[in-house]
DNA sequence: CCAGACGTTGTT
DNA sequence: GTCTGG
DNA sequence: CCAGACGTTGTT
DNA sequence: GTCTGG
């Protein structure tokens, strides 16, 4: 899973730390960027780019209109196979930053809690990209994050995680010389439990029309581990 | 060779 | 795009 | 991911 | 329940 996080740094700050050129990019805080929402994503070999795609990938292939529920994760397990996500492992990957993201705890009553890195630095996700002609010819750029197993830390909360790279990682994943589906396959792995922490937030949270720094404030339990 | 089809994750 | 079917 | 909506005819 | 919207 990973259906919303947050993206607090600004802009120049997530411009030096992922390699892009800001000049005309706006990247207000971000607490609460839920599916369909445009997304900062980095595409990269040589000059990174950073640019706004829709969260939710729309495969080129489509006809009408884009799959509902829209394809906002894609399991690393199977990203070689499916063809929605196949050819844009091979071609068209890219780095989604964040600084937090959300997960619903299966048990206590569905509540959400704030996953970041320890250090509280900004990180990214593994994500793919494709672009689509909508039925009036518009080109419409999308992306969606992949997911794997959770570590030690996210398994009493969920089953499944976002794949965050490790920041020496970032430039192999951008790097289009690359073209091995099992090798690129390699780098999705669960991220290390050490560098992360997690606490509950308020459920204002759950409903995407809030976004606001109440948001990330531990909840009355406050930190869980 | 060309024509035609081609959806995913996560929930319990 | 890329795979399958004919 | 979660939240929220979810209706029709005929009348003026 | 199921679909749409953010």
């Amino acid at each position: 899973m990973c259906g919303r996080y947050s993206l607090i740094a600004e802009i120049g700050q997530l411009a030096l730390r992922f390699g892009f050129d800001a000049y005309d990019l706006e990247q207000p805080p971000r607490y609460n960027i839920a599916p369909t929402q445009p997304v900062l994503a980095v595409r990269g070999d040589g000059c990174r780019l950073a640019s706004y795609m829709r969260w939710g990938l729309v495969p080129s292939a489509t006809r009408e209109t884009p799959s509902d529920p829209p394809l906002i994760n894609a399991r690393a397990e199977t990203v070689t196979e499916r063809p929605s996500f196949r050819s844009a492992l091979l071609r068209r990957r890219c780095l989604i930053p964040a600084d937090g993201f959300y997960e619903w705890q299966r048990d206590s009553g569905r509540r959400p809690v704030r996953i970041t890195m320890a250090s509280g630095e900004p990180f990214a996700f593994a994500g793919l990209w494709d672009m689509w002609r909508d039925p009036r010819g518009h080109i419409v750029e999308s992306c969606t994050i992949i997911t794997t197993e959770a570590n030690e830390l996210l398994q009493p909360i969920h089953d499944r995680m976002p794949v965050i790279l490790p920041e020496d990682v970032e430039p192999l994943w951008l790097d289009n010389g690359i073209q091995d589906g099992a090798a690129l396959v390699s780098l999705l792995a669960p991220y290390p439990s050490e560098a992360m922490t997690a606490y509950e937030v308020s459920t204002l949270v759950n409903s995407a029309a809030n976004d606001g720094p109440e948001l990330i404030m531990p909840a009355q339990q406050g930190r869980l581990m």
